[in-house]
DNA sequence: ACCCGAGAATCCTACGTATCACTGTCGTGC
DNA sequence: GCACGACAGTGATACGTAGGATTCTCGGGT
């Protein structure tokens, strides 16, 4: 049995200073770029400490400095594993240019959810969060101000706060997507909305409400469904039903659309000919659908970048007044959108 | 402007020691359930504590037990979201049974993995490695090992190792798929295979080769594609060219199969009337299209539980001498698959 | 009255880095 | 000739927890 954990720092900056001849102190200084220290004494420092390898330990940099060098992301599954794994490679590809790091928790539930976030904020496990999807009376905004944690909210969070937040304008891409939808004809348009307790998804819903208005066309057929397929097959079955029944449907995300056109499928319908659908999301597999599947496009990697260099500087100590506005998604038309029959 | 980050512990343990008139040593023997603590007086310190609200620093505990509490893993981008999400999960969900957390960092090529990998080995970032999908001469195994870390490899690593290793028969989801699809008649079965480099895809394209010739199939005609939707459409359209033309086609994910139904519309051939299907993933969406797609199952949130019980294992110092078999992959035949016309 | 031992509690140092406060040295200007 | 400041370098301690070594306490046996 090999030796089991807790393994010590091989070459300590003790050692090094030893090996230099000179104190641990300009050891350090030395090799974090402070003045003080004769350029040659430095050199030679440096030199000594390459050739015995030593790297600094992170641990004792942390209790040192009484910083965690990591932020923390928590991931709600199942969940959009599209979004994440954007986002999860934004962040990172900012993260990792500084000392930082990510530590993500993945949990399933309110309760697992709450969990996280105590054993992330206390203790100092990490100095920062990245909180997305903000819900309504979401107790994660009180756990984190409780532990003076910084934090950066990807959605607007449900109390004011001093933190940065990174806000989507979707307005646009649903002014388009209608715009678009009406341009060809289509009278009746239905829509399967995402939980309503996320408050972007009651937010989005409405939007669309209101545009649907401004186009005077009705705004009451809507139903709430929770993201998965058979949330979303189970609504379009529903609206389908509906007399008069919709030309086009508009989904909260892409899968609940897929799950739609199914549906729409198995009722002897056709896409797009009786029915148009529009999806959310845009994944990797929607332009390759039969038909081709109408989405809007998110920017998730421009989306963690943005809010790793926001949450950097919270905890540096900045403070925000207003939320920093990000790329906004965009409306794409393809073959799932049609002239109605 | 709040204060800047470097938050000290609020209040430490000598703050409870003091206040329940014991040593510090007494208070950390006492919250370790440790013997040699009189019960009266357990009750008391565990009873001042909670009343502080005090919790342990992990930045302190982590210092003094030389242990980083954390384990890494690497995902690569663009990659497949959905088997990283659910190992993601899996992971997880024993991990925070115990006291570790995880660290994911993202890297986008060569270059970047070796750099991520640099980063979390060195300075006892973290105590173990996840490693997934092993290529040949990966250089990521020399480096855990000059590094001393453990580490467990989802896949048969290039080297032999005492570190614990993850495996899967594919063997039988792969005899199912092609006794399908020659139950129905098929003669003629293509193959869109995965990376070569990667060790698993070369695997299985073989095991694909192996199966056929014992079925006395053909099994010269495949293609090497990079997992991309571009790539899984070129493959098709080259495959399609072929004379004889095949009546299967096997995808070494679900989006190039996905992108391959799509060129197979657009030569104006029908899926499966003329050419049958078959994905790699069962991706949430593989039910839904249209047609719904075969493909294999496989079973990341049981391969990211089993691949985190064995790595907590490694770093306590056990030794492995034999490969763990994992749950395998299981075909799951749908709509995209039928007798050839 | 004395010794012994088990259990209870404390003392002190390791963990490894960073940094504050300090000492020593040398050149410069008056 | 002396005061002073800039510069180079060192000593000691904080960071907060854990735990081995040690001391203390107290009851029981001789």
């Amino acid at each position: 049995m090999r030796e089991a954990a807790g393994r010590r720092q091989a070459v300590r900056i003790s050692d090094v200073a030893r090996a230099a001849g000179v104190s641990k102190t300009l050891v350090s200084y030395a090799l974090n770029d402070r003045a003080g220290v004769k350029e040659s004494t430095r050199a030679h420092i440096v030199a000594t400490a390459r050739s015995m390898g030593w790297t600094p330990s992170f641990r004792a940099r942390a209790l040192s400095a009484s910083r965690a060098y990591t932020v923390g992301l928590v991931l709600r599954i199942p969940a959009e594993g599209h979004y994440f794994t954007g986002l999860l490679a934004g962040l990172q590809s900012v993260l990792s240019t500084s000392q930082y790091s990510l530590l993500t928790e993945v949990v399933d539930g309110d309760e697992a959810e709450e969990d996280a976030y105590r054993r992330l904020a206390l203790g100092g496990r990490v100095d920062g969060l990245v909180l997305t999807d903000p819900r309504h009376d979401d107790p994660r905004f009180r756990l984190v101000r409780e532990a003076g944690l910084a934090f950066v909210s990807v959605g607007r969070p449900p109390e004011p706060t001093t933190m940065p937040v990174l806000i989507h304008d979707e307005s646009r891409a649903i002014a388009d997507a209608v715009a678009h939808l009406a341009a060809l004809g289509h009278r009746r348009i239905a829509q399967v909305a995402g939980p309503q307790t996320v408050a972007a998804a009651g937010r989005r819903r409405r939007l669309y409400q209101k545009v649907l208005r401004e186009h005077d066309l009705d705004d009451t057929s809507w139903l709430e469904a929770d993201h998965t397929a058979a949330a979303g097959r189970a609504a379009t079955v529903k609206l389908l039903d509906e007399e008069p029944r919709p030309t086009a449907i508009v989904y909260a995300n892409d899968l609940m659309a897929v799950a739609g056109m199914s549906a729409i499928h198995e009722r002897g319908l056709r896409v797009p000919a009786d029915v148009s659908v529009i999806g959310w999301d845009d994944l990797a597999v929607a332009p390759h659908l039969n038909p081709p599947l109408s989405t809007v496009g998110r920017h998730p990697f421009e989306d963690g970048r943005a809010a790793a260099r926001l949450l950097l500087e919270a905890i540096d100590g900045q403070e925000f007044a207003e939320p920093v506005p990000a790329a906004d998604p965009t409306f794409v038309a393809r073959d799932s959108v049609a002239r109605p029959a």
